[in-house]
DNA sequence: CGTATGCTCAAACGATCGTTTGAATGGCGA
DNA sequence: TCGCCATTCAAACGATCGTTTGAGCATACG
C-alpha cells in the first residue's frame, strides 16, 4: 500500500510536469512513466486511462486552490467594510501562492493550456466541479458594484480573468529579474494584478 | 496551375479550421485532407511537411493583420492630439475585424493555442516576423504615458495583452446573444476592451 | 507526335500511440 | 507455511500518425 501511494504520486508529479511542457496529447505515457520511474502499465492500472489521469492531475491542484479561495472569500463576504481589493486578493493570492513551488507554477500552465484547447469535456468538468467558486465571487463583486448592470459586470470579470490567466501562466514578457527574490516578485505580481483589476472593474 | 492554387488554398482553409478545433497535433493530415477534398499526399507535395503548413497558416493571416495594425498606427503615431484610446483602437480593431468572418475567428483561437502551447520554435517565428509591431506600439504608449516607469508600462501592457487574447479567442463566458448581430457584438467587444484597457493603462 | 512537366492518387513505410495481457513478484493474513 | 491479493513487469495488440513512393494523368512545348 505504501509503495502504491508512492507510485501514484510519482505518476501525478511527472504528469504535471510533462503536461505543462508538451500538452496532454504531446506527452506520451511512455515518456511519462519513464520520467516517473514506473512501469508503462502502471498508469492504466492505477488510473484506468490516460484521460482519467488528466482529471486527477486537475483535481489534486484545483481542490486545494479553490478551497483556499473560498476560505479567503468567506472571511470577507457580505461585510460592510469589504473592498474590491479584498475580493480580488481572495481570488488572486491563493493562485499566486500555489504557483510558488515549481510544480505549482507548471500547473498554472497546464490550466492555461486546458482553456486554450477548448476541450468541451474538460470545460464541463471544470464547470461542474468548480463553477460555484466563480459564481460566489461574481455575487460578491455584484454586491460591491451595484451601479453596474449584470452584463457589464460579466464583461469586466471576463477581461480580468484573461489578464490573470495570462500573468499567472507566465505567457507574457515580464520575467522575474535575477536580483528579485521569488517571494518579492510574487508580491509585485499580486499588487500589479490587483491594481490593474481594480481599475478595470471600477472605471466609469 | 489554376487547380494547384485551389488545392493549396483549400488545404490552408481546412487547416485553419481543424487546427483551431483540435490543435496542431490533434488535427491529422488525413482528417485535414479529407475535409479539404484533396489527396493525403498533397500536403507534403505543396508544403513540404506538416510543420511548414502550420507556418503558412500563420503567415497568411498575420501578414494581413499586422499590416493593418501598422497602417492604423502610422496614421496617429507621434501626433500631438493622439490619445491612448486611438492607439488601443489601432491595435484591437484590426484583430476584431479579422475575426469577423468565421475562419478569421477560428484563427484567433489558433493563435491563442500557439501561445498556450509555449512552442519555442513558433514563438521565435512570431518574434522574428512580427516583434517589431509590438515594439512600435509599446513606443507609442511610452510617449503618451511619460509619467510611467518603463517597468510599470511593461507590466500594464502585458496584462492588457492577456485580456485581449482572452476576449478575442472566445475563451470567456461572454457569448454573442442571438438577438445581437455579429457586427454589433464586435463593436461592443471593441468598446469594452478599449475602455477596460484604458483604465488598466492609465490608473494612478 | 513525342516527351517533359506539374499534379493527383492509392498504397505502403516505419514509428509511435494508448491499452491489454499474462506471468512474475512480494508481503500479509489464515 | 500456504494461498491470496495487490502490484509490477516485459511483451504484444491494433490503431493512427507523418511521410515516401511510383504509377497514372493531364497539359504545354519542342
Amino acid at each position: 500500500m505504501k509503495d502504491s501511494v508512492s507510485t501514484k504520486d510519482r505518476i501525478l508529479g511527472a504528469a504535471e510536469v510533462l503536461f505543462a511542457q508538451r500538452g496532454f496529447d504531446g506527452a506520451s505515457l511512455r515518456q511519462l512513466t519513464a520520467a516517473a520511474g514506473v512501469n508503462l502499465a502502471a498508469v492504466n492500472y492505477h488510473f484506468g486511462s490516460k484521460e482519467k489521469l488528466v482529471e486527477q492531475v486537475f483535481r489534486r491542484r484545483l481542490d486545494a486552490l479553490n478551497t483556499r479561495r473560498m476560505d479567503a472569500l468567506g472571511q470577507i463576504e457580505g461585510r460592510a467594510d469589504t473592498t474590491i481589493e479584498d475580493v480580488l486578493a481572495a481570488y488572486i493570492r491563493p493562485a499566486l501562492e500555489l504557483s510558488h513551488d515549481d510544480s505549482g507554477a507548471l500547473f498554472m500552465r497546464v490550466l492555461a493550456r486546458a482553456f486554450a484547447e477548448h476541450d468541451d469535456r474538460l470545460r464541463q468538468f471544470l464547470s461542474e466541479n468548480y463553477g460555484h467558486v466563480m459564481r460566489q465571487f461574481t455575487a460578491e463583486f455584484a454586491r460591491l458594484l451595484p451601479q453596474l448592470a449584470k452584463r457589464e459586470l460579466y464583461w469586466r470579470i471576463d477581461l480580468v480573468t484573461g489578464a490573470l490567466t495570462h500573468a499567472m501562466s507566465g505567457f507574457g514578457m515580464i520575467q522575474r529579474p535575477k536580483d528579485v527574490s521569488e517571494r518579492a516578485h510574487r508580491e509585485q505580481t499580486a499588487q500589479h494584478l490587483i491594481r490593474f483589476a481594480v481599475a478595470g472593474l471600477t472605471h466609469v
